[in-house]
DNA sequence: TCCATTATCCTCGTCGTACGAGCATAAGGT
DNA sequence: ACCTTATGCTCGTACGACGAGGATAATGGA
């Protein structure tokens, strides 16, 4: 509350801007018709934004196929020269990148395995993408967004059991440049990028869970994310759902992680723990559903999941909840079981109409897309707009 | 995001006007000058808003007391005349009132016990104070904020426990009225409280937990609750980090609300739940320290507070935990269990600076301020002052 | 072929908030 | 008295947005 007014200049100036680049991204393909009508602006504002974001290479117009009578309107896309982000999703065995522009659709998306999973190697491989990008696109490339199966704090990848790092700092990757590197937690950005163009679209508040190894999630209010005081939050995975006398790798004990991934599924076999607990749990999912110890181990894990959905719904209150990685097909493989457990966990009062629990749509690129969001977010954000016109065009 | 552009008259009219309003509150009793200063006004918008602003009998100006050199300058407050709201705290055994103006500051405060924990004796009660004060102030009288011990589902009482209350309806409080009538759980507007006026100010993301019977709270991003879809969030109490063979009259099992009010006390200390839960464990904590079953009891309960808060720091990450009600004199009972249970619960990375855990400082106040917080916040938002503009003055 | 209809875009005068420079005011200090 | 300091007021300017009216470019029927 400390906010001054700041209606001044430079930040009015690009506050319509903003909106019109964000709208454009949920409505890709629109006539600039539809803009005028969604944003309700007046034409003759629409005409001056428009030509305003064409000359700063923000947008590019071209002409719309007829749609019956009445003079035809144009379609709203992004600029050939306009500003681009690169996204990066940073996985357990493989890393991808993808480069996208103002209308956030994903080009040129690049995958290769790890050879080495040490971090120093890993970064340095990373590094070489984005200097290339930076020399293929020059001042082009304005943000640079990755995510990262771990726990991000400050900006620093604090903590990832699934990759075997711990505190390690990320600004290496864009030491020397300009262009700002915004880190977040994978199962985070999905849960963006399935609450602004994936199954909860239209939700108001949006709970995503995401199961790899482990579980993560997002919670989103109108498509932006509860990233707490360092972008830690979203670790549903370490609450104490789970049995007080199993040690997590985070440090704590009885975490919920322990009771919905492939270690779960392990110790509920009888078998040792995994080294690829995602793998494991995608075999044990793969298995014939007759027999019974692997039907019971998945009942478990998927009454597990379930009732701590319902924990977390009497928490966030959200209109909808999403499942990602494996938590679709653990819900699948017992859905009667989860659904008692969910509807159990919940207080009374929301069973009337529980909040559904629907599977995400991004499936494996949630992330990489939740990536880009963040980093187009930045790139049209009011004083990002107003260094890029700053620029050279 | 389908919100339109809205820079139109009515809604840029009032924008810095609420600012200005907004920090009126924050900061009783400063000077204009201040006022010009911390929100980056020229003096000359600073004369054009405040003229407009007395006016409206929205603002005071009052010749500041001087202090050394230069021209003297004016206090602002609440115009005899602006605008005010009544906040009322419904708690277990009595319920309050209070009416505040712009400044914040809550008048005649006033409460009295229930004759009957019948919902129709006790909301025909308070009917009649709000018909009271609707008489006495007239159109002055702009909303009506109700704190109450139970779960909000989009504006209905949904359920509480403490009360003995299902679904019941508050709409019929304003019925025939134009006054706005706006419900929240009384956890939540503490946790609004200690945000804005009390042990988290200055905190971006914060976390308050309150427990009477049960445990509620909020968590509040810049001031601003995470409210969920129906306004239901922040039901902490009903998390699955307990006894999972104990049934929680929410209707789950295991609910932490269980492992840390007076019913967990009197459970561990091997006597039958007690009827006032809230009186009960205020009478345990008053107990001699020096006796062991009890210290055990309080242990056990300060212990489970604090791995609790551990795991909802894990998924909030916020700057810092306030305590309010029975948190704090149970955390104080047993400080070591506390501590060593709550950074036990958090994630490593957590462990390096933990969130600082702090006493609320509103007392039993705090969701009645939470409750004049929530009321003004709507009196002063740009629709609101663009309707008071348009009454009679 | 021509013209009415439909849908969209553009032009231009106006409005209102905010800016900012300069001046006015009201104290304390010398 | 006069300077210094701090603050408030006046007024011309800038600029985003509004809104009415006209221009434009298609379809479709007479």
């Amino acid at each position: 509350m400390a906010s001054p007014v700041r209606r001044r200049a430079q930040e009015t100036r690009w506050h319509t801007a903003s909106q019109v680049l964000a709208w454009l991204r949920l409505h890709p393909g629109s006539t600039r018709a539809a803009l005028a009508h969604d944003l309700q602006l007046t034409s003759g504002l629409a005409t001056e934004l428009t030509g305003r974001l064409r000359a700063l290479s923000l947008l590019a117009e071209t002409p719309a196929p007829p749609q019956g009578r009445g003079r035809p309107t144009t379609v709203l896309g992004a600029h050939p020269g306009g500003p681009v982000v690169l996204a990066i999703d940073l996985r357990m065995a493989d890393w991808r990148y993808a480069v996208a522009g103002v209308d956030g659709e994903l080009r040129d998306v690049t995958g290769s395995r790890h050879v080495s999973r040490d971090p120093a190697t890993v970064l340095v491989e990373i590094r070489r993408v984005i200097d290339a990008v930076r020399d293929r696109y020059g001042h082009r490339l304005r943000a640079i967004a990755l995510a990262v199966v771990g726990s991000i704090h400050d900006g620093r990848l604090a903590q990832s059991a699934t990759l075997g790092w711990r505190d390690v700092d990320l600004t290496a990757l864009t030491a020397g440049g300009t262009v700002p590197l915004l880190p977040g937690n994978d199962a985070t950005l999905a849960g963006l990028a399935e609450a602004r163009t994936g199954a909860a679209v239209g939700a108001r508040a949006a709970l995503h869970l995401m199961v790899e190894v482990g579980i993560g999630g997002a919670f989103t209010v109108d498509g932006q994310p509860s990233t707490g005081a360092h972008g830690a939050a979203g670790e549903y995975g370490h609450q104490p759902y789970g049995n007080r006398s199993l040690p997590c790798p985070c440090g704590a004990r009885g975490c919920w992680d322990l009771e919905i991934d492939g270690r779960a599924l392990a110790r509920h076999l009888g078998v040792p723990a995994p080294a690829d607990p995602r793998g494991f749990a995608r075999q044990v999912l793969d298995r014939s559903p007759r027999d019974p110890a692997t039907r019971r181990a998945l009942a478990a894990v998927a009454g597990a999941l379930g009732a701590g959905i319902g924990g977390l719904v009497n928490v966030h209150d959200p209109d909808m909840v999403t499942l990602g990685g494996l938590a679709a097909p653990l819900r699948a493989a017992a859905p009667d079981v989860f659904d008692s457990a969910y509807t159990d966990g919940l207080m009374a009062f929301h069973r009337g109409q529980p909040p559904p629990v629907v599977d995400a749509v991004h499936g494996d690129d949630g992330a990489l897309h939740g990536a880009a969001i963040l980093a187009l977010d930045h790139v049209t954000s009011e004083t990002a707009l107003a260094e890029w016109s700053a620029g050279p065009h």
